[in-house]
DNA sequence: TATCACGCCGTAACACCTGA
DNA sequence: TCAGGTGTTACGGCGTGATA
């Protein structure tokens, strides 16, 4: 886009009417104050929707501010659509191939089907014979991911530094990850803690899907939003629609042992 | 089974900005 | 001045789950 910053900074000078109610009311525009306390809601609640008391308490006070004195007051309405737009914003701008906020980590091309669960490929038992993580054939995508010491995460594999043979006689490769630097490299057990990078699960896929399956999962925590590894409890079918696969997978994380019902995509 | 509330998704409508 | 792009808010369609 043209100009983008320049726009950005004179929207946050200025600002911006919204489409005005159909009823021929005059446009609505929330203040700054009140989109930082809504945001900070958001944040509070790992981008979830508040309660409908929370929401109506959040409208009152908005009209009972100084800043509303006078002025027509703030809808329970109002405020729902702010909670839903906001949440339907960041979604739609999360820029695909980039390390999310908050250092969050997503496998190479996650973001375009922004799946819940990938299928889980198999370990890799013989050390990757290139020193890159990347194949030539891929495109540049990651071919590898491994699981991080540090949080028992998985992510993608960026390129395989060096290797070496550890007491046990197990084979170890330094990885430096996808999206980070030098200080985030980690030797990491070949056998146990390197593979194929997962892939997503596309809608149609879900009927392969079964209890018992290992599966990687995406688990939104209240500080981070990682890739664990986790097995296929149930599978709750539901009729698809035009969005695609609707069904719902009971899982069970192998990290911590929650358990979560996750939606394919 | 019908009804209702709610959440998600996509888009309409508008204001405002940039650059030609 | 105008076309095109972008941000913000409003709203409709649809599915889901709870309840009568």
């Amino acid at each position: 886009g043209k100009g983008r910053q320049h726009r950005q900074r004179h929207t946050r000078r200025r600002g911006r009417m919204g489409r005005p109610p159909s009823s021929g009311g005059p446009a609505f525009r929330f203040t700054h104050a009140e989109v930082a306390e809504m945001e900070e809601h958001l944040r509070h609640l790992n981008n979830a929707i508040p309660q409908r008391n929370v929401i109506q308490g959040l409208a009152e006070k908005f009209t009972a501010s100084a800043a509303r004195a006078g002025k027509i007051p703030v809808q329970y309405k109002q405020v729902w659509n702010w909670f839903q737009n906001r949440r339907y914003s960041q979604r739609a701008r999360t820029p695909r191939g980039a390390p999310p906020p908050q250092g969050k980590m997503l496998p190479t091309g996650a973001e375009e089907h922004h799946p819940a669960s990938f299928r889980a490929q198999g370990s890799s038992s013989s050390y990757p014979g290139s020193h890159s993580g990347k194949s030539p054939s891929d495109g540049g995508q990651a071919e590898f991911e491994a699981k991080s010491a540090r949080d028992g995460a998985w992510y993608d594999v960026a390129a395989f530094l060096s290797h070496r043979l550890f007491e046990t006689g197990d084979p170890e490769v330094k990885v430096r990850f996808s999206g980070f630097g030098p200080e985030e490299d980690e030797w990491i057990n070949v056998r146990k803690c390197v593979r194929l990078r997962s892939l997503p699960c596309e809608s149609a896929e879900c009927v392969a899907v079964l209890p018992g399956d290992l599966i990687l999962c995406f688990q939104e925590g209240k500080e981070q939003a990682l890739y664990f590894d986790a097995r296929v409890l149930d599978a709750q079918r539901r009729r698809h629609d035009v969005r695609g696969c609707r069904c719902r997978f009971l899982v069970r994380y192998d990290h911590d042992h929650s358990e979560e019902i996750v939606p394919l995509r």
